[in-house]
DNA sequence: GCCTGCGGTTAACGAACGTTAACCTCTGTC
DNA sequence: GACAGAGGTTAACGTTCGTTAACCGCAGGC
């Protein structure tokens, strides 16, 4: 069954899904109403605005990114495997969650400032988590060359939502492999 | 001076830069009109409406990058340097406009379904061309792998607009370098 | 067996939107 | 020097939006 979510989650998990289809000014909240079968302004039984919607929706993935990205990389015993982890780690979140992705680098401006500044200083630290790997494996590396790639290779994996034919498993690896490439790490096959 | 561009070029410049940061459905036509320095409903003048601003944008853009992409190809004598000039052309283009590059995978979604056609339509003819480079570089690569392979090198450098902290030439080199990586072309430095 | 509160409903609101209408002012042409 | 058309203006339109208000049914605790 599973549809028997609590509605908030549910809301949410529909709200993602047509925002990445139609952005977040593209989407009323009737249309959200009716695509989880309440209609327009009960959703404000559960969120104090639409903004809400998307401000939770938004430090969530955040959140989420940053904390397993932390994790796998404490985990990992060198800055070389630390990297293939955060790889790995964004490729399955991007093939599991393509909605959320889109979302995160689309709609973020359409967040009030405080949720703004709240994802924006998240996805910062995302990106230095990624940053500080890349200079521990090349110290003649600058902090804003190694964002930069960090960033490019978010592109890249972020790009799964644009090219839905791969079957899943095949994307996953194709990804990581070109990922691990544009970093200049020798893929493993 | 350049600054007398007639209206409608100038209308459309404006406008991109304005749907990149807020996108098509955040944007109003007073807000367009303004920061050119008319006044709303003057734009009719220019244009039959707010949507056919984001049309004639994207064909353009489309019709540009393909054209484009499709001569520097065709004056590369081998695969390998038909994807060089594919990703030096894109790179360039990107770090160019970027507010284009951003409306073109954010706001495709609002086109009316004619000029909606007609953007992917061209979009899928350059995939296409890098695809095929692809294949002819390694015959063992299936179709659909390849046009992923040219959506993440796409990804991949389409992430400048999110990382402008390097100055145009470095920026230019590091995506450059990347987007071979990631495609298994040995960068040259 | 009442009552409270959660999760719905429909009706209504003011604001903002895209667009049209009506009008004005130049500028170049015959 | 009348006139047409290009490119502006403001006022006004109908629609849609996010949000609020008022109301209702039902489950669970006392």
């Amino acid at each position: 069954m599973e549809r028997t979510l609590d509605r908030r989650s549910q809301i949410l998990e529909v709200a993602a899904r047509l925002f990445a289809e139609r952005g977040f000014h593209g989407v009323s909240v009737g249309d959200i109403g009716r695509a989880v079968g309440i209609s327009g302004p009960a959703l404000y039984k559960h969120f104090d605005s639409k903004d809400d919607v998307l401000a939770e929706m938004l430090v969530a993935i955040s959140e989420r990114l940053l904390t397993e990205g932390q994790e796998r990389v404490a985990q990992a015993h060198s800055p070389d495997a630390a990297l293939a982890a955060l790889v790995d780690w964004h490729v399955e979140f991007a093939l599991a969650q393509p909605s959320l992705i889109v979302v995160q680098d689309r709609d973020w401006q359409s967040l009030a400032v405080e949720a703004r500044e709240r994802v924006r200083s998240l996805q910062r630290e995302y990106v230095d988590l990624w940053a500080d790997q890349l200079r521990r494996r090349d110290p003649d590396l600058t902090t804003d060359r190694a964002q930069a790639m960090a960033h490019a290779a978010f592109g890249l994996i972020n790009s799964t939502p644009h090219s839905s034919r791969l079957p899943q498993s095949a994307m996953r690896e194709l990804l990581a492999g070109m990922a691990l490439g544009s970093l200049g790490l020798k893929s493993l096959s």
